[in-house]
DNA sequence: CCGTATCCTAGAGGATACTG
DNA sequence: CAGTATCCTCTAGGATACGG
């Protein structure tokens, strides 16, 4: 497959294909509860500690978002208190692969922008 | 490297690496213009011209934070009326490849999707 | 031709409180 | 324990108009 046409993957349709995968997967949270999960089931209360920073509403958002993607599976268990466990789905696990890709982008270019974005705000605002 | 060391990269340091990242490439405009620019130096009116439905405002910006971020270079001839040329940088280029796999995972599980999709609208919500 | 400035809106996401 | 419900803020991004 030729870089032209890989490249097609992207823009091919007006970039219909790649808006969709970053609505789905661009937000705040959803990559880092596919990481977290991706190697055992887990509970709502465990995923919410072991992701610093997100709230119950929006690490529900989130797995409800990725249930309904079917790349999370939900079990309910009729027990008091109540128990639900979270695990990746097949199709879930098909996406740690490229996500991990581009967090290896990531860590091996950030400092590389950093020091370009650095650059480029001393040329731009010598003033102040 | 191991599964596990992988995902570490996503969700190792709390998941300043993977947001940043996608604060990036996540916004609506960028991977299209990296994407657009792949092969060729391109002026400002044809990128928008193969980018449909961008706007010159998000254009503009889309350019200004990728040059900011050394990703994208800017060439601006002093003739009239102005011509001003784009073109990937080499860190740029190196985008490319993790951002089509991940519209090849898009292309690849798109379907998939949304089935579950329906599925799952269908049992959430049979009232209507 | 290549932009910036201004104005505006929808929706993502935070804080907090409440429930089966 | 595992969530919804409510309220609020902030910003990405669209439309439009203007300028070097």
């Amino acid at each position: 497959m030729s870089t032209y046409e890989r490249t097609c993957l992207i823009r091919g349709d007006g970039g219909r294909t790649i808006r969709r995968i970053l609505e789905r997967i661009g937000n705040k949270w959803t990559l880092l509860v596919v990481a977290t999960l991706h190697d055992e089931r887990m509970r709502f209360t465990d995923l919410q500690q072991r992701i610093p920073g997100v709230s119950q509403r929006m690490l529900s958002l989130t797995l409800r978002q990725l249930e309904r993607d079917g790349l999370v599976s939900r079990t309910a268990y009729a027990e008091v208190p109540p128990r639900v466990e979270y695990e990746l789905t097949d199709v879930g696990r098909t996406l740690i692969d490229p996500a991990v890709r581009l967090a290896e982008w990531a860590v091996e270019h950030d400092a590389d922008i950093e020091r370009s974005q650095q650059r480029y705000d001393a040329r731009q605002q010598p003033d102040r």
